[in-house]
DNA sequence: ATTCCGATTGACTGATTAGTCAGTTTCTTG
DNA sequence: CAAGAAACTGACTAATCAGTCAATCGGAAT
């Protein structure tokens, strides 16, 4: 692994740990086992770095889910998929997952700088559809992503307090019709 | 107001502008009006202010909420008026709600914590209930808790970041479907 | 009037931190 | 090989911040 991955790997779990201003940069640098310098050599400023860790993130986020929604797919096998897949990729990426959540809640994050990712604009072309022909609520289709965002985001979070996996394909399903039922006509 | 509340007041204001850590005490003292050692009289730490600040948050959100439920109500009934009780708090208070989204994503917030208070309890309770007599889906009551404060944080988010109130009753009901066709059978 | 005690002040400190920089090593390319 | 560029080092600094403390104030009780 190059150094500047390591880094971004040493500051997701980190900052996952203690948050973005509970971490030192020196600290990042060291337990990544490479030198101070070298992380101001990839990243001007801690803002530089911490936004490059959200890009990094949110695009193997869309590779790992996008890839698997396949075409000719109806809007709910295509939503079902979207959703198993978040939800599997937070589960499998702890830090990503943590790292996330916390960037989302802080001043950083600016909902402009979301709507530019392909993961968003996606997402959003699949609802436009679905409220078209009247398979969802009468609802703002932003809202209805963020809902659904939020419902994968929770059902991560009870999962892991509970230290679950998605191995029962019975309660999966039910989990799933949860966030579907809130979204469908 | 006396210089303790109008400490934590000026505390949620600048905590929800610039998160805990981007936040001096030295800047709450000083925009509060009151000396900085008076802060720590009062707060012995600023762990202790934020912890303070959390349950005076929560005894407020509940005393406002579960004061409009009325028995008789049914289930549905107590649910909807609980949901706009707390989406009506959230607008009205916007450093509140701020500040509860970032403590609950910080490392301060820990779910025990949350678990004592009050109106979890009561909740939990409604949701039990709402389970047994097959109103609810058959899920664990914890995670339909969590799911409909989600619920409830992103139509709240999604309100004010379209500049709405809760003027038009139709537009009202139609969110709250949102929330609450996820939960129901 | 005096004593007492909590409220209040604000200058101060020790610790921490983001970011710098002068110099060294390693890689690349003609 | 030479030489320039890029990667890399780690000691250093200027700034910031949580928390301290010695001193003052003001009100209540005796």
């Amino acid at each position: 692994m190059d150094k500047r991955t390591k880094l971004i790997e040493t500051a997701k779990r980190l900052f996952s740990e203690n948050g973005f201003y509970g971490t030192a940069t020196a600290r990042i640098a060291k337990e990544a086992g490479v030198s101070n310098g070298i992380l101001f050599h990839y990243f001007p400023t801690k803002d530089v770095l911490i936004k490059a860790m959200y890009f990094d993130v949110k695009d193997r986020l869309f590779d790992y889910t996008v890839g698997q929604v396949y075409k000719g797919a109806t809007l709910k096998e295509s939503i079902y998929t979207l959703w198993l897949a978040a939800v599997e990729f937070n589960l499998e990426n702890p830090n990503d997952f943590e790292f996330i959540r916390q960037f989302e809640t802080s001043p950083y994050y600016l909902t402009e700088t979301e709507l530019e990712h392909r993961y968003v604009q996606l997402c959003l072309e699949l609802i436009d559809k679905g409220i078209e022909d009247g398979q969802f609520k009468q609802i703002p289709p932003m809202l209805i992503f963020k809902s659904l965002s939020a419902q994968i985001e929770t059902t991560v979070r009870f999962l892991k307090m509970n230290k679950m996996v998605l191995d029962n394909v019975e309660f999966t399903h039910r989990l799933f019709e949860m966030s579907w039922d809130s979204l469908a006509k």
